[in-house]
DNA sequence: GCGACAG
DNA sequence: ATCTTGTCGC
């Protein structure tokens, strides 16, 4: 594992994300949440992705890939640690969403790669980053009520919206993936809402990956 | 040199 | 991220 060569990579990478809308999502669509999960002590990575209809917002599918770890957690390198085993669940889908949502950075990143970009572009896909926490960047105050928001900016470039998903919660930051435009990012994710911090595709995504008791209540009851 | 630092 | 009980606030 070789920093420089990673980090050259991603500028390469970074290069080919598209920031603007390229995609087209009906209405009924399949909207999907990936996120990412380890097992003992790190040795195991598990990823997980599930389909939810739009806009009934219902699960209508998961996948869940084990494999072992190859990579620590390098703040920047992020990516590289989690797309094989999202690659792998991606793979396990019986079909495709047309929209995905990332549990991470997208190009609010310093580089402009972090994990919704780089696994938008592998799979080529459109994807949106959701991740709960600043990377880089700067940005004012958000107000209090649901949807304030402002533009996170690195290098006087607008790279994610901080948005005020739920009251007395922390905001969640917002960003282009890839082939998805900032503020149709936004669009998607305040669609998504359904009364909690996350989004719905982000939240079932966690709630899979980490064996939350939602999810066991909900395969209880499925066949 | 010092602080910051997705999951 | 993960390991974990109680606890504060709506």
């Amino acid at each position: 594992m070789d920093l420089a060569v990673l980090r050259q990579q991603q500028i390469e990478l970074a290069s080919q994300v598209c920031r603007e809308d390229r995609f087209d999502v009906e209405s009924p669509a399949l909207i999907a949440g990936a996120d990412v999960g380890f097992e003992q002590g790190g040795d195991v990575t598990r990823a997980a992705i599930v389909l939810l209809k739009y806009p009934s917002l219902e699960l209508v599918e998961y996948q869940v890939a084990r494999i072992a770890t190859t990579m620590p957690y390098i703040p920047g390198f992020l990516s590289f640690r989690e797309y094989p085993a999202l690659l792998a669940a991606w793979e396990m889908l019986s079909q495709k969403p047309d929209l995905l949502f990332v549990d991470g950075h997208g190009i609010s990143h310093p580089r402009r790669l972090g994990v919704a970009s780089h696994f938008g572009l592998l799979v080529d896909v459109p994807t949106i980053g959701v991740a709960k926490k600043r990377l880089c960047g700067r940005f004012e105050a958000v107000g209090d009520e649901v949807g304030d928001k402002q533009l996170l900016i690195d290098k006087g470039e607008p790279l994610a919206w901080v948005l005020r998903s739920k009251k007395r919660c922390n905001p969640l930051f917002v960003a282009t993936g890839h082939r998805v435009s900032l503020d149709t990012a936004l669009l998607w994710v305040s669609r998504c809402m359904a009364g909690y911090r996350l989004p719905e595709p982000t939240r079932w995504a966690d709630a899979v990956a980490s064996g939350r008791p939602a999810f066991t209540r909900w395969q209880a009851i499925q066949g």
